[in-house]
DNA sequence: ATTGAGAGTTTTTTT
DNA sequence: AACTCTCAAT
């Protein structure tokens, strides 16, 4: 047997001994789906074809480095090009950019130069006060650049006053773009697409070049990079895309799950390998992973199995407080390292914002586990790096005006909004880019002396810069940064704040550094900044460091744990409040939670609090309907009863403020000292602690006396014979009077009852 | 022109 | 809570 197909099941043998024509893999998670993929790779190169012939293409740069590492570790000194979409995009468009209209050292806008970008706009059209807030419209304009509609095809609709305004703000916004020599991300793929379609030559050039193309996550792609793969599959169709419609998470940024659920449409003659088999997770986590996505309906139900142990059960916690919920999440972790029965690095905590962070941070930070938190943009995104890397984009793009705009008085040097008006009003009407207007600035009427003294300094400047653009890139950014008193404006402030900025750039000289030690192109400056501004942190995420791993459920997707937790599976969190009352956009967060399930390998813990301070404010919280769809049998229930900060019912709930109920239970002892009756038998008795129920308990109620109406409290799950379960929203009066709201499944269905008098019961 | 206080707003996810 | 923007005082 051919050495490629060793210790591969038959389906994965299938795919990776496919060939030539479509190929459509549908591989679940953990089913191996990246060493098909390179195997494939590998197997084609063995079987002849060339490595430039091959494309692959993937979402983030982590899949792609992935890929890059592992094909090399098969097929070592053979070349491939891997990388994500919108890096292709940009590559092919430095090649052919007169064709899309802009020049070869067009800048790349991030979503931040777009704001800034689109904001001028809107202010130069008097639409800044219109009731649409300039974010609606960039997410206008965003969705038709997914569809590839370009700013004169794009058409208002009737009934929708915010399409009128985007169809005057788009053409203008993109006619800026184009004056700056810029592209925002989504342009990328815009041109491209739109290049290949009106050029039939090149797009069969190209489609000749990349005999064969391969699209990983494939759920994930929207209108615009499926037309870019067709058109490179036309002559050739040699595509082959893997994916998993259950894991399609960017429905937000224009991802289309028909281009999964067609492909064979489109491709009659494809051929369909399943992955079902999962050698990541123990049947536990798979089948609470397996019977949540069932609630999804617009899937393709698949039978996900594994030969893995049965495992330990999944946990369920509940939390009085986010604080509690870190410490214990903190705590076990923190007891499980101490104990050695795992590392640092077999521990992810997955939230769905990131802004939910930081309470974990510090409770890790307290018991002095190391960690690492992976934030999507972060260091790129910091001031002090945009602002330095704005320097280099208009050293490299004069025309770019977002950058001087972000540059001209950074650091302050004197000219202020009303000298970048009249800047501004002077380039408008001549036509001319801001620093063309600037060098003209002795000519310019409107501008005093001091004025003009001061721009002309500062074309002084960047002449100076512009000179030195030949030069390696850590060479440019210094003397950036000492010509312009860029760093000199730090270096003599005392605020504490300035110092990590000063750590910050020096973090940027050496990025820079390692750009210049291992890049040899032709044009070094255009590379770095197409490199810098298509690289997140996500990116920087170090499997080898050992640390626990902290992120949000969109970054974990293709990543693996031994150990996971998952927080915060709250109602308005997961799902996410903008989900509301949008059944697609629900079904998505369930593909989300979904996703976070599926990473852990042996463990893994749910958890929401019943308290949580967010943006600022305590409330009460609803556990996630998503917990209510989860196999009970295969799941094991703690819950951490509530602290009752005000004393309304403090005579039954204990002392208030007594505060520290700390989780230190091990449950799997916990268990059997419950057994053994070492645990208070009736959980009630024990107001502010861990309590433990078993599989059996939340199954069968059991004949047990009806609870005191006290015993209810906010955010309680209860079960109604008739209504199935509920949450409790709200709580009024004590004893027989006592009434509670509960909420069954959606806000519209509220019920309120005399709880004495009800059938409600609460579940264990 | 710059600075700082206060007001107002926000972030769901990432290339 | 943290961040940005606005406006008034310097």
């Amino acid at each position: 047997m051919h050495p490629l197909l060793d210790g591969l099941n038959p389906a994965q043998r299938e795919a990776v001994q496919h060939i030539e024509g479509p190929l459509l893999i549908l591989a679940g998670p953990g089913s191996g789906k990246t060493r098909v993929v390179t195997h494939r790779i590998a197997y084609l190169m063995d079987q002849g074809v060339q490595g430039h012939q091959i494309l692959a293409l993937t979402f983030t740069n982590k899949a792609a480095e992935e890929m890059r590492v592992r094909v090399a570790q098969l097929v070592p000194g053979q070349e491939i090009w891997v990388g994500t979409y919108h890096r292709f995009c940009a590559r092919l468009l430095r090649k052919y950019a007169s064709m899309a209209g802009i020049r070869e050292n067009y800048t790349i806008y991030d979503a931040d130069d777009s704001a800034r970008a689109l904001r001028h706009v809107l202010a130069r059209l008097g639409l800044l006060d219109s009731h649409f807030t300039p974010e609606a419209v960039a997410a206008a304009i965003s969705w038709a650049k997914n569809r590839l509609i370009g700013p004169d095809e794009y058409t208002p609709r009737v009934g929708h006053p915010l399409s009128a305004i985007v169809c005057r703000v788009y053409p203008a916004y993109q006619a800026h773009l184009a004056q700056s020599n810029a592209a925002d991300f989504d342009d990328l793929l815009l041109h491209v697409g739109r290049l290949l379609r009106s050029n039939p030559e090149l797009r069969q050039a190209l489609d000749e070049r990349y005999r064969f193309v391969l699209v990983d996550e494939y759920q994930d792609t929207n209108l615009a990079q499926y037309a870019i793969a067709r058109a490179l599959s036309i002559d050739y169709p040699n595509l082959a895309v893997t994916g998993d419609p259950d894991q399609s998470i960017y429905g937000w940024r224009g991802a289309d799950l028909n281009n999964i659920l067609e492909f064979e449409k489109d491709y009659p003659s494809v051929k369909i390998v399943r992955l079902e088999q999962n050698y990541r997770s123990t049947k536990r986590i798979l089948r609470v992973a397996s019977h949540l996505i069932a609630h999804n309906v617009r899937r393709k139900p698949k039978d996900l199995h594994t030969e893995n142990a049965e495992g330990a059960p999944v946990r369920l916690v509940r939390y009085a407080t986010h604080k509690d919920e870190a410490q214990g999440i903190a705590a076990r972790i923190a007891e499980e390292v101490r104990a050695g029965r795992r590392r640092p690095r077999d521990f992810a905590v997955f939230y769905r914002v990131n802004a939910l962070s930081r309470t974990i941070e510090i409770a890790l930070r307290e018991r002095g586990v190391p960690y690492q938190v992976v934030h999507g943009v972060e260091f790129f995104q910091r001031k002090e790096i945009k602002d330095v890397l704005a320097y280099l984009r208009l050293v490299n793009n004069p025309r770019d005006d977002v950058a001087l705009l972000r540059v001209l008085n950074e650091p302050p040097r004197g000219i202020g909004k009303t000298t970048v008006d009249r800047l501004a009003d002077y380039a408008a009407a001549r036509g001319l880019t801001l620093l063309e207007a600037a060098r003209q600035c002795h000519d310019i009427a409107a501008l005093g002396a001091r004025a003009a003294n001061r721009l002309s300094a500062f074309v002084a400047l960047c002449d100076r810069l512009i000179a030195a653009s030949g030069a390696p890139i850590e060479k440019i950014v210094g003397m950036v940064l000492s010509e312009s008193g860029y760093r000199a404006q730090f270096e003599q402030s005392e605020h504490e704040e300035d110092q990590q900025r000063l750590a910050n750039i020096e973090e940027l000289l050496t990025v820079a550094r390692e750009f210049d030690e291992r890049n040899h192109g032709p044009r070094p400056l255009e590379e770095f900044l197409e490199e810098t501004s298509l690289t997140g942190d996500t990116d920087d995420w170090q499997r080898e460091t050992d640390r626990v791993t902290l992120m949000t459920l969109h970054a974990s997707k293709g990543l693996e744990f031994p150990a996971v937790f998952l927080m915060a599976v709250e109602q308005g969190l997961l799902p996410h409040e903008r989900s509301r009352n949008n059944p697609a956009q629900t079904e998505e967060e369930r593909r989300l939670m979904f996703v976070g399930i599926t990473r852990a390998q042996e463990e893994l813990q749910l958890s929401y609090a019943a308290y949580r301070d967010f943006r600022g404010q305590k409330s009460p919280t609803i556990p996630s309907y998503f917990l209510m769809e989860l196999p009970l049998a295969d799941m094991e229930r703690h819950e951490q009863q509530p602290i009752q900060r005000e004393p309304v019912d403090s005579a039954y709930q204990g002392e208030p403020g007594q505060e520290e109920p700390v989780f230190r239970v091990e449950p799997s002892h916990a268990d059997e000292e419950h057994a053994r009756g070492m645990l208070p038998a009736a959980p009630a008795a024990k107001p502010a602690g861990i309590r433990l129920m078993t599989a059996a308990e939340l199954l069968h109620p059991g004949p047990s006396a009806p609870p005191s109406p006290d015993d209810f409290y906010q955010g309680m799950l209860v079960r109604h014979p008739e209504k199935g379960l509920g949450t409790v929203v709200a709580l009024e009066g004590q004893g027989p009077s006592r009434e509670a709201t509960v909420e069954f499944g959606s806000p519209a269905q509220r019920l309120q009852f005399v709880i004495a008098q009800s059938p409600l019961r609460p579940v264990r």
